[in-house]
DNA sequence: CAAGATATGATATAATATAACATTACATAA
DNA sequence: TTATGTAATGTTATATTATATCATATCTTG
C-alpha cells in the first residue's frame, strides 16, 4: 500500500507564500463552482485571512482583520464565513487550539468530513497535514471491532516540527522567528 | 503484536455504575499517594462528579453540580482540580467538546502524558476510550517520516456506538434514554 | 513557632461561540 | 416588471469556556 500522501509537509524557508495563498483561493473557487456553492467576496476574504498565517488562527484574530477593511463585522460574520469554508472542506478546525487552518488537500474528499490529521508544533505553531489512509484505516478497523461505526476522525499530534527539533530550548534568533516563510 | 487493550468499552445495560465511580476514585487516591500528590477532598469530589456521568461534562456543568454543596466555588476551583486530574492522568480532556472524562487507564502511564483515542457517540454522547499502541505507533511513525518528533496524540472518532448503531435515526425510547447506565 | 510551599477563596475579566431577529441581494416565476 | 422566496449578511445581545490576579488558609518541616 502507498504511504499517506504528504499534502502540506512543514515549509522549506524559500516557501513562495503568496503563491501558496493564490493558489489555494482558486482552488476553492474552483470547487465552489463546480458544487454549486456561492463563494462569495467575504468567504473568499475569510479564506484568505485564513491562509495569511501558516498557523492556526482564531476566530477573533481573524475578525480583527476583517474589521480593519469592513465596518460593522461581528462575531457571527466570522463564524459563519468559517462554517461554510469547513463545511466545504475548504479549512479544518483545530480541536485542540480553537482555530483554523486552510485545508491542505480541498480536492480530496468531496463533501464528507474526513476530519484531518495534523502535526502541530508547540514550539513554533506550524501544523502539517497529513492525510494518511492506513492510520484511518487502523481507527476504523479498531472502532469497529468494539461496534462503533466511525464517521469522522480527528488527529492531532503535539510535538516538535524538523526546525525545532534541531533548536530545541534556547529561544535563539532563529526559533524565535518562529519559522516565519 | 498485541491488540489495543480496550480499557473503557460501551457499557452494557447491567454495567454497575456506582461501583465503577468507587473504583475509579480508589485507584486515583492510590496513584497519587504513590506519587507523593495531595489528593485533596476537593479533588477528589470533582473526580467523583467527573465519573459521574459516563459522557463527558463540562466545566461549567461541574461547577453547578459543586456548588450544591460548597458555598464560594468559582471557576477557578473547578478548573485547577481538573488540571491536577489531568496532570495526573486521572481526567482528559476531549478536545471536540471542551469536556472532561475519567481516565480509563490511569495505571497505564505515569506522568507522561499519552493524549488518548476516544470513541464518541454522536448520538447518544458516551465515550469509550481506545488505547491501542498499535495506533500510536503508526502515527509517531509518520510523524517521524516528515521529520516531526510526536510527543502527544489526541485522536477523537465521532460516529455511532453500538447500541445507537441499532437504533439509528427514530428517537425511540431506546436512544432517548441516551443509554443510561 | 517561623518560614516557605501548596492549596483554596474571591473578584474580575478574557477568549470563544451562538441566538435571534432585521435587512439586503439575488434569482426567477407570475 | 413586480412579487416572492431563498440565501447571505448586518446587528445586537448573550451564552459558554477559561484565565489572571491577589488574598487567605493550611500544611509542612526546620
Amino acid at each position: 500500500m502507498a504511504n499517506g500522501n504528504i499534502l502540506a509537509p512543514f515549509q522549506p524557508k524559500n516557501h513562495d507564500h503568496g503563491k501558496c495563498v493564490v493558489d489555494a483561493i482558486e482552488a476553492a473557487e474552483a470547487r465552489c463552482a463546480r458544487d454549486g456553492r456561492s463563494f462569495t467576496p467575504l468567504r473568499r476574504r475569510v479564506l484568505e485571512l485564513v491562509w495569511s498565517s501558516h498557523g492556526p488562527v482564531g476566530a477573533y484574530d481573524l475578525l480583527d482583520a476583517l474589521r480593519a477593511e469592513r465596518r460593522g463585522a461581528a462575531p457571527p460574520t466570522i463564524y459563519r464565513a468559517l462554517d461554510f469554508l469547513m463545511g466545504n472542506g475548504l479549512i479544518h478546525r483545530i480541536e485542540s487550539q480553537n482555530a483554523y487552518v486552510g485545508c491542505g488537500s480541498p480536492d480530496h474528499h468531496p463533501d464528507h468530513h474526513h476530519g484531518g490529521q495534523f502535526l502541530i508544533c508547540r514550539d513554533c505553531g506550524s501544523v502539517a497535514e497529513l492525510d494518511d489512509p492506513a492510520i484511518a484505516r487502523t481507527v476504523a478497523k479498531r472502532a469497529r471491532a468494539l461496534g462503533f461505526d466511525a464517521e469522522s476522525q480527528t488527529i492531532e499530534v503535539s510535538g516538535l516540527c524538523p526546525r525545532c527539533t534541531r533548536t530545541p530550548e534556547g529561544g535563539t534568533a532563529d526559533s524565535l522567528e518562529r519559522h516565519a516563510s
